[in-house]
DNA sequence: GCAAGGTC
């Protein structure tokens, strides 16, 4: 028996499928898929299914000196021993082992692993490697045509990252956390990879809060052609500075207010200079992991949505592997016939139409060219709207209009630019208007917003008026975005295709950032700056740079793994020889950054800093510094993560509090206010339940968890409530309901009120739309109507059955779940 | 309980 390995179970039985000519059958072992036909077996490994690690015995971090970790014995233990057991099962059968891994380094390295655990079983077997560029028929062909050997210096030079960043990052992330006593589920960790990201945000926040505005103006005006009908269009200021450029921002007052004189002084202005010229603008390129993150964080997804949103059309066969750099489409593919899969589709038919009638369909091509996988494209599959999220659906449109632009026209634009002068000043218009609209008509993420000047002509006389003189302030530099951070680290060389959003995701769980875009807290500028004098090389993108050049030395032979991972062990010694006198002083400034974090402002009762801090059973609260002389609490609301804003409340001088909780994220503002306001508010009318008999009355009620409610003012004689939203202001108005005789409510939040009408009128609706939508499962991330269909055959509707269910036996049952996500959303709900 | 890299 022929066994063939690869590196995930989709691309196993792809290969079956190719390979057997469709013919294969399919059985699970030990719970892993097994593709089997005409004496072959394939089956695919889930990434890595071992890892690094040190001995047990280097364990518990108390007992170990961080630095003895840099000699210690670095041992590989089976990360995923389900399929371990399977490959050794189907090892013992095999008469000849092919590796048909990802091209690429990681790959070579997953190969050799595969290799370690067959060659463990049977010494001889012959063990072989084909290596293909995308899983088509042709590639996969052609390779197993002309096998190859395993390439144990590639292997290599990926065995040596893992050992240099488990020591490093294992001992500097000890040494921090024991120095700031740190220990348990608030570590304090350092890497190569997340470490340089940390500094990237940290650099720019040191920038922000040095900044020091500066005081500019800038004028405005409008011109108009002198005739009857024409329309205004605006109009700037501009000057030549020392270098001869072009300026608008004008940096002393008296010379602002001088140009101000002149130019509303004046009633005409003469065009002095017309340039038209038209420019194209070339579509975008294909799709890779970074440009796509970017393209749905335009469109507000988080990178790590975006991701798992595109993991999930990939698994469902929609789009291709979302994880990779490559920006050139591989020859096989046919972008025409793509094309006409989407023909006569009602939402995006007529796209696929439009560009089918080219006469020749040549994609753009991107700078990189890969041999794993091909750039993010849809596969020909389209989903129904009923089996997918509308999220969903977004990004797989989004990933399919990019396709579309890729083999769509250029786009051209016209731009015009009239400077016009009045005395010795000038002002200038530029107009732009798109001539052909080119892919923007199949690709409508981008702005093709026009500014309309008109046709003058030079020595034309033109109507002034409205000169504005603003007065400006520099402002500092922004925030890194996510997508931006993406993009950033990706120029830095630093994280790979499918770790960048990973590395993001662990800065907000390591307490290193907080909101959108990613805000860096005290601890993290006191582990930059430690890490900056102490260990410069861990926050600097030279050290993957450097690994890098070292693991190409590797798979060229020019160097052995030992001595590159002996040279970085050197390193890292020295590093630890200068830390250790530092350590009390490194643990205070860490200990001292910690409570800044949690800082809210004086205590009223005692004057020593109110801290938000958590319960042992993992609630949050207010307490005081000075506990436990001082014992005064102030309560939080019960869901989602405190985060300290920068706004201070101006009654108490306490920062307030926003409460993180993904989309029911609210501003719960100061908590002594909060906790003052809490109570009972205006009575809305008689109570439904007890008014006969007790006169109870409802009225709007506000929780000490800052959840608000109507209920009756009875309670908890009567418990008699219903529910209101929880953010905005509610307004009672003197309309009132005819059935209920109870006033109508408007909610104030946002731009726009909204009518919620009679609360009980609102509740019952909200109720029939709860019925009529089925399901609540799919209020859980990741779960769609799909994933709700399936789990309705293992009995499963509803949440409450969600958590009382038994992940194993899920599992077992419902295909393509596993146990591990049924875990992950009975943890979410 | 540490990293980063695969993968679900």
């Amino acid at each position: 028996m022929e066994l063939i390995i690869t590196e995930k179970d989709n691309a196993a039985r792809r290969i079956a499928d190719i390979l057997s000519g469709g013919s294969y059958d399919s059985t699970r072992e030990n719970g892993v898929n097994v593709y089997e036909w005409g004496g072959k077996r394939c089956v695919g490994l889930s990434g890595h299914v071992v890892g690094v690690d040190f001995p047990p015995e280097y364990g518990d971090w108390r007992d170990v000196e961080p630095v003895e970790l840099i000699d210690a014995d670095i041992e590989k233990t089976a990360t995923k021993d389900d399929i371990v057991a399977t490959l050794r099962i189907l090892s013992r059968k095999a008469t000849r082992v092919t590796i048909a891994t990802d091209y690429d380094r990681e790959g070579e390295l997953i190969g050799k692993e595969a290799y370690d655990i067959v060659r463990d079983v049977d010494e001889d077997v012959p063990i072989r490697r084909v290596r293909f560029s995308s899983i088509t028929e042709n590639e996969v062909q052609s390779a197993f045509d002309d096998p190859d050997d395993l390439d144990f210096d590639l292997a290599a030079a990926g065995e040596a990252r893992q050992i240099i960043d488990l020591i490093w990052g294992a001992a500097l992330t000890r040494f921090l956390s024991l120095s700031a006593g740190q220990l348990g589920n608030d570590f304090i960790s350092v890497g190569r990879v997340q470490s340089p990201t940390l500094k990237l945000i940290v650099d720019r926040e040191r920038e922000i809060e040095a900044f020091d505005p500066k005081a500019y103006w800038e004028l405005f005006a409008d011109l108009t052609k002198q005739s009857d009908d024409a329309d205004p269009f605006d109009a700037q200021y501009f000057y030549r500075d020392e270098d001869d450029n072009e300026a608008e921002r004008v940096w002393d007052e008296a010379t602002a207010d001088e140009v101000y004189d002149t130019l509303s002084s004046a009633e005409t202005a003469t065009v002095v200079d017309v340039n038209r010229r038209t420019r194209t603008d070339e579509p975008p390129t294909p799709f890779n992991t970074t440009q796509f993150i970017r393209a749905a964080g335009a469109l507000g997804y988080t990178a790590q949505r975006a991701m798992s949103i595109a993991e999930d059309l990939y698994t469902a066969g929609y789009i291709t592997y979302p994880r990779t750099d490559n920006t050139v489409y591989p020859d096989d593919l046919d972008p025409g016939a793509l094309l006409e899969e989407f023909e006569g589709h009602s939402a995006l038919g007529e796209s696929a139409a439009s560009l089918l009638e080219a006469d020749a369909i040549e994609p753009t091509r991107g700078d990189e060219e890969t041999t794993d996988h091909p750039p993010i494209h849809p596969t020909g599959e389209i989903p129904t709207r009923g089996d997918v999220s509308d999220d969903e659906w977004e990004i797989f449109e989004l990933v399919v209009r990019r396709f579309y632009a890729t083999v769509a026209d250029a786009a051209v634009w016209e731009h015009l630019k009239v400077v016009a002068e009045v005395a010795d000043c000038r002002l200038k218009a530029n107009g732009k208007r798109l001539l052909e609209a080119g892919y923007h008509d199949v690709y409508p993420y981008f702005s093709t917003a026009e500014n309309h000047v008109p046709d003058v002509d030079e020595g034309e006389t033109l109507a002034l008026s409205n000169v504005e003189l603003e007065d400006k302030e520099t402002q500092p530099p922004r925030r890194y975005g996510q997508s931006r951070l993406i993009e950033t680290m990706e120029d830095m060389g630093v994280g790979t295709k499918a770790t960048r959003h990973d590395i993001l995701e662990k800065l907000y769980d390591r307490g290193y950032v907080e909101s959108d875009p990613p805000r860096p807290t005290r601890l993290a500028m006191a582990v930059v700056e430690a890490a900056e004098n102490y260990a410069d090389r861990v926050v600097s993108e030279e050290m993957t740079a450097q690994l890098e050049a070292d693991m190409d030395a590797i798979a060229s032979g020019q160097a052995s793994l030992e001595d590159v991972t002996e040279e970085s062990r050197e390193m890292l010694e020295d590093i630890f020889a200068n830390l250790a006198d530092s350590r009390d002083e490194i643990g205070d400034h860490l200990r001292k950054s910690l409570k800044d974090d949690k800082r809210l402002g004086p205590c009223p009762e005692c004057g020593e800093d109110l801290l938000v801090r958590r319960s042992r059973h993992g609630s949050y609260f207010v307490g005081c510094d000075g506990y436990p002389d001082c014992e005064n609490t102030l309560p939080l609301p019960s869901n989602g993560k405190p985060l300290i804003l920068e706004d201070e409340c101006e009654d108490h001088g306490l920062h307030e509090i926003k409460m993180l909780a993904g989309r029911q994220t609210f501003v719960h503002g100061c908590p002594l206010c909060t906790a003052e306001d809490a109570g009972e508010g205006p009575v809305l009318g008689v109570c439904p339940d007890c008014g006969d008999e007790h006169d109870g009355e409802l009225a709007i009620k506000t929780l000490q968890s800052g959840s608000r409610l109507v209920g009756c003012t009875r309670y908890p004689d009567c418990e008699y409530s219903l529910p209101l939203p929880r953010r905005g202001e509610i307004e009672v108005t003197d309309e009132r309901c005819e059935d209920h005789d109870l006033p109508e409510l408007v909610v104030h939040s946002g731009d726009e009120p909204w009518e919620l009408g009679c609360p009980i009128c609102n509740y019952r609706e909200f109720q029939a739309r709860e019925a009529e939508s089925g399901s609540d499962l799919e209020s859980i991330d990741g779960i769609g109507a799909k994933t709700v269909e399936k789990l309705a055959a293992a009995g499963i509707e509803s949440i409450d059955d969600l958590t009382e269910a038994e992940p194993d036996a899920v599992a077992e049952t419902v295909d393509g779940i596993s146990a591990d996500r049924v875990r992950n959303w009975q943890a979410e709900a």
